[in-house]
DNA sequence: AGCCAGGACTGAG
DNA sequence: CTCAGTCATGGC
């Protein structure tokens, strides 16, 4: 709270955007893909996601009603390129039927407000702080701050030595208190610290060049 | 040839 | 409550 050694987070954020430009993250097709490639993530190489996304895709079963009702087996060929088979089938089907709620109308999950939206996400098994975040807002376009392992990491070398073991929620608490509440926002700024560990942290053990 | 990805759950201690 | 083990494939 009174560290002086720290650099603002926003002007934190200004160095990665110069630094790596817009990142794009999930545009995506549909909100209901965003979902099933934020599930299929999880601890997953992105490159792997898109296989098994665009086979959801080829075979025309990338809505929820489809997917569904899609032989499992079938299923779990369809996205076994994205690792965990098994268990990535009962977590997108978990989601699913939490949707029959609502009788697998989409529009009217998504209005709920935010609060009862997150609530709900993290009650389905399979769906944790990270991923229903990023549901929120890459899917939903909520305002809501993702944390990772790599904001984690390299806020820790910033002078946010704390947030190395610090419980999700406080991590989340604390951006969104320096941070102006904005999705835009938000969404680079997750996309840019995943940017800047894949690329700089990474060849670069010691981490040195997060001096940034 | 290992090692690790844009995690979360479970069971043991 | 903390924490290792588990889940599986593709790329480097």
């Amino acid at each position: 709270m009174s560290d002086t050694n720290n650099q603002p987070v926003i002007k934190i954020f200004d160095v990665l955007y110069s630094t790596y430009g817009p990142q794009g993250w999930w545009p995506g097709d549909s909100p209901f893909e965003t979902i099933v490639g934020a599930i299929l993530t999880q601890s997953t190489a992105w490159h792997n996601v898109a296989l098994a996304i665009a086979n959801l895709k080829r075979e025309e079963i990338l809505d929820p009603c489809t997917l569904l009702k899609a032989n499992p087996e079938r299923v779990k060929a369809l996205i076994a390129p994205s690792g965990f088979f098994n268990v990535k089938y009962d977590r997108l089907k978990n989601f699913l039927q939490h949707l029959m709620k609502y009788d697998m109308d989409f529009e009217r999950f998504r209005c709920l407000p935010v609060r009862d939206l997150r609530n709900e996400l993290l009650e389905i098994n399979g769906i944790g702080f990270e991923t229903a975040d990023s549901i929120l807002l890459y899917a939903f376009d909520r305002s809501v701050f993702v944390v990772d392992a790599y904001t984690r990491r390299l806020f820790s070398r910033l002078g946010y030595a704390w947030m190395e073991k610090a419980p999700y929620e406080k991590i989340q608490k604390f951006f969104m208190g320096e941070l102006p509440s904005d999705s835009c926002l938000y969404n680079e700024f997750h996309a840019l610290v995943v940017a800047h560990c894949k690329t700089t942290c990474k060849k670069n053990p010691s981490c040195s060049s997060c001096n940034v």
